[in-house]
RNA sequence: GCCGGGGUGGGGUAGGUGGUUAUCCUACGGGACUGUGGAUCCCGCGACUCGGGUUCGAAUCUCGGCCCCGGCCCCA
């Protein structure tokens, strides 16, 4: 094998495309359905763009490059950025919120392993100047519409809200930098490490407790009135627990109550705020969550005035390998409907003319290509999935008429050529 | 970057203690069958991941690269 394709990276031959199509459409749908427009960004950008949010260690996972001019470029790593960078270069003054939609690969230099690739997908949403938990609630609601509607069975939406953790170490002085450190682990979660750091911060021996039976802390609605009572001395973490229950309730207006509180979310980000949540699919390998989401700060990091926003995205590949995992059928449709078998040379051009006005009739049509014998069409033709053949043969053409056979019954009849179409269309339609 | 398991025709495989022409299935092309397919039979096409080493001789043993699978790290 010499020409081989760049490690992580994956051809899609035509039925795992089709299979990628139908859940892409599907998705262009529900998002639509919620009123998103589709945007499309640059597949490279500035480098400064994901270095300006993430730091510089991030280089080590970017595909990065000087192009001839000596600019410092690179392959999108993710869409969150490209987006705020749309929203402050065309979209500050346009009438809020905003509701765009993306899909798109993003490029990261990492060592494949299950779910995970050099070359990705990921389709996702931001909804800009918005207000909370409002937004959130609309958002979440449409990630778990997505799934229903791909009729996705086993997955688990998790919520939780970084202002309850925040409020508690903002509270007891533990300063921002520290505090990204601390949801890292917790993000991580790794519960000794997390005992050490805190007992490092001088976090005092209460709020340390209350915090660690926080991250462990899972369920439904009931859970609210316990953190409640937790948190009773701590402003801050409150009033995100109110805001946390407030979108819970809002949650149950759209429909939507299949989810799990889980106060042990903490995302890798720093710059995500308030409400985060994820979904996971077991059975995915190391890689079970299938989308992230929640609200964050970014535009205000780009230099943008302090605006909200949220958005989350699915990680489309893992989508896939869910919906491949749990068996869930996509559909798939032959290639043609309609192969037009020419019996030999002396026919080819009036089947070439009849192929011709069957596609001008939005009939998916394929015509022989190949100068095979009527033995070998057949063959192919039934290969191809097309459910009828039009057979062009020189006596049928004497009284202006041509074969159509049946692939599934094997009946065939004589069609005068000029209702062709009508029966075709007819008969096409009829057996959807 | 690290650890483990792998790599044989287009797809799926057998062979592995070194030794003739590398097995089988399938797909593909042609024919038996010059206007009727998914049946049968015949023929054909086509592979040891790459490079070095050991050896009279390597798909087989050995070292390294590349790639795949899984895990660690990381995960915007």
């Amino acid at each position: 094998m010499e020409l081989q394709k760049p490690r992580g990276t994956r051809d899609f031959l035509f039925d795992e495309m089709k299979e990628r199509k139908f859940v892409e459409n599907t998705m262009r749908k529900v998002f639509e359905t919620y009123g998103y427009q589709e945007i499309k960004t640059p597949i490279f950008e500035d480098l400064a763009l994901f270095t300006l949010k993430s730091g510089e260690g991030i280089i080590e996972e970017i595909y990065h490059f000087q192009d001839k001019g000596g600019r410092d470029l690179a392959l999108r790593p993710e869409l969150t950025a490209p987006v705020a960078r749309i929203y402050l270069n065309q979209l500050q003054k346009a009438p809020r919120p905003i509701k765009m939609y993306y899909f798109g690969s993003c490029f990261r230099y990492e060592r494949p392993q299950a779910g995970r690739f050099r070359q990705f997908w990921q389709f996702g949403c931001e909804l800009i100047g918005g207000k909370s938990p409002d937004c959130e609630a609309e958002i979440i609601a449409l990630a778990a519409h997505c799934l229903e509607e791909l009729k996705l069975e086993d997955y688990q939406i998790h919520l939780g809200n970084l202002g309850i953790l925040r409020g508690i170490l903002t509270q007891d002085g533990v300063s921002a930098d520290q505090q990204d450190q601390v949801m890292a682990i917790i993000d991580k979660g790794e519960v000794e490490e997390l005992e050490k750091l805190l007992k490092e911060l001088k976090l005092n021996e209460e709020s340390k407790n209350i915090l660690l039976e926080l991250i462990g802390m899972q369920g439904h609605r009931e859970v609210i009135p316990v953190v409640q009572e937790l948190v009773k001395d701590y402003p801050d973490a409150t009033k995100s627990l109110e805001e946390l229950e407030e979108l819970l309730v809002m949650l149950e207006a759209f429909g939507f109550t299949g989810y799990t509180v889980n106060l042990g979310i903490a995302r890798g980000l720093d710059y995500y705020t308030g409400t985060v949540f994820e979904i996971y699919v077991e059975g995915l390998g190391a890689q079970k969550q299938i989308s992230g989401g929640g609200t964050y700060n970014l535009i205000e990091i780009f230099g943008g005035e302090k605006v909200e926003s949220t958005g989350f995205a699915f990680g489309f590949d893992r989508v896939m390998e869910s919906l491949k995992i749990q068996k869930t059928q996509t559909p798939l449709k032959g290639r043609v409907d309609v192969f037009v078998a020419p019996i030999s040379t002396e026919t080819k051009l009036k089947a070439f003319e009849i192929a011709q006005n069957l596609r001008k009739n939005n009939i998916t049509t394929d015509v022989e290509l190949v100068g095979r014998r009527l033995k070998k069409i057949l063959s192919f033709a039934d290969n191809s999935g097309a459910r009828f053949v039009v057979v062009v043969g020189a006596r049928d053409l004497e009284e202006d008429k041509i074969t159509l056979k049946d692939m599934e019954s094997g009946d065939q009849e004589q069609i005068s050529i000029e209702n062709i179409t009508g029966v075709l269309l007819d008969r096409i339609n009829t057996n959807k």
